[in-house]
DNA sequence: CTTCTATGATGAGAATTTTCATATTCAAAA
DNA sequence: TTTTGAATATGAAAATTCTCATCATAGAAG
């Protein structure tokens, strides 16, 4: 479980983070805005705690964004300010929780853990893209109310592309996830090219439209 | 592959991150010792990029201590300073390479993966059980020093089993470790059956004894 | 001790995954 | 624009993984 802390005290963000990773959790800090957008843009966590008095703006016009991007994360807001306003704001702009500064760290565990566990509960049964229908527990997939049969490479490719949509996926990050295992840089990743090429010719034979473009020398991109 | 980038003129580091994020290394900056040794605090790395030079203390003094804590990873100094005095006692407090600044990228590309490579290829990386020794990183498995050609499930098993030697495993323990995925309560896992009967006919074959026990209904332990 | 049932073992075949040789496409350099 | 080298696409073969039917065995019940 990969959780971002978003927290610009930073002795706070190193206690958090070391405790956290105690409970086998990995840890991701960042001290700035900026640097949380960073982040996010590269990477997924399954939970993102947020501090809303950030040096470069307020943590709300990150949870906006996030909301607008569709964001999986659960998100969980941490404030010294503890108003209603920015509590109720916190969590009509999508926040999963709202924990008032001080808190305790087991308290904070729990939290990251009902958060983490709602999350699954609603998400990750089903996700949609466009036409495309994905149940992750039966790993059925429909496109237009059709069922389609993937094998389990095609599967995880599909949903790894989907839950990244819009971002660019290199070859040997699929080659990661699909083996994994860590990608050797020198080994050859081409098996990679032949499940992309099965999993689009099962979409397209059934109708779906083709939302995956190559980026020569690069990746590749999922995006309507 | 994570690298720790000890560096604290921000340019340089920046750039340096984002080069080394382009070949899929997983990157983090630290600008002094200090942030330098939380991180590391927290986290491993498969190798550490050292300037010498930082605002806080000298990353010989870094060096020491993690040559001192026996940390695994290997540690590349990067110097402007280029003083043979600095790149002995470097090397002589375990550092892995030395490149002096000004470097090119690719000069920097290859040094890293030459230490990662070297670092992974030592006895680290290998298990041994009685007659068995496993590279865990070549993948290269050998019985009474004869190599065998194990398939990666056979792999994954025998290093799932010598890994918890003189443990009780069970069958669907070990279907969730080889699928990667939770395993089904309602699917049946015969193919773990398979490899079995596969990973011990090979190891037989090459003379090997065999330390696999069936608890009947309960599930196997690997004991001498 | 025998029978019975559920679990484990096995071989063979089906399905999937990976490799490989070849073709195509892209983008940089000429 | 044309050329060139590298990246990607593709089909088919090779290798691995999984399924299934059948057999063997442990341990419980009679």
């Amino acid at each position: 479980m990969k959780i971002l802390i978003i927290e610009d005290e930073k002795e706070l963000a190193y206690a958090m983070g070391a405790y956290l990773a105690d409970e086998n959790y990995l840890c991701e800090l960042a001290f700035t805005l900026e640097d949380a957008r960073q982040k996010l843009a590269c990477h997924t966590y399954d939970c993102v705690l947020l501090d809303l008095m950030l040096p470069d703006g307020s943590g709300l016009d990150l949870l906006a964004t996030m909301n607008h991007q569709q964001r999986l994360e659960g998100v969980i807001i941490l404030s010294a300010k503890n108003s209603v306003e920015d509590k109720v704001k916190g969590l009509q702009l999508g926040a999963d929780d709202y924990l008032p500064k001080p808190f305790h760290q087991s308290e904070l565990l729990a939290r990251i853990y009902s958060v983490i566990r709602r999350k699954n509960f609603n998400n990750l049964n089903t996700v949609q893209f466009e036409e495309i229908e994905i149940n992750l527990l039966s790993k059925n997939v429909k496109v237009n109310d059709q069922e389609i049969n993937l094998t389990r490479k095609e599967f995880d490719l599909l949903v790894f592309f989907i839950s990244n949509k819009n971002k660019v996926i290199s070859k040997s990050a699929l080659a990661e996830y699909l083996s994994g295992d860590i990608a050797d840089m020198f080994d050859n990743h081409d098996f990679v090219y032949a499940h992309i090429k099965n999993l689009k010719k099962k979409l397209l034979e059934v109708g779906g439209n083709n939302y995956l473009k190559t980026l020569y020398g690069v990746g590749y991109k999922w995006e309507k």
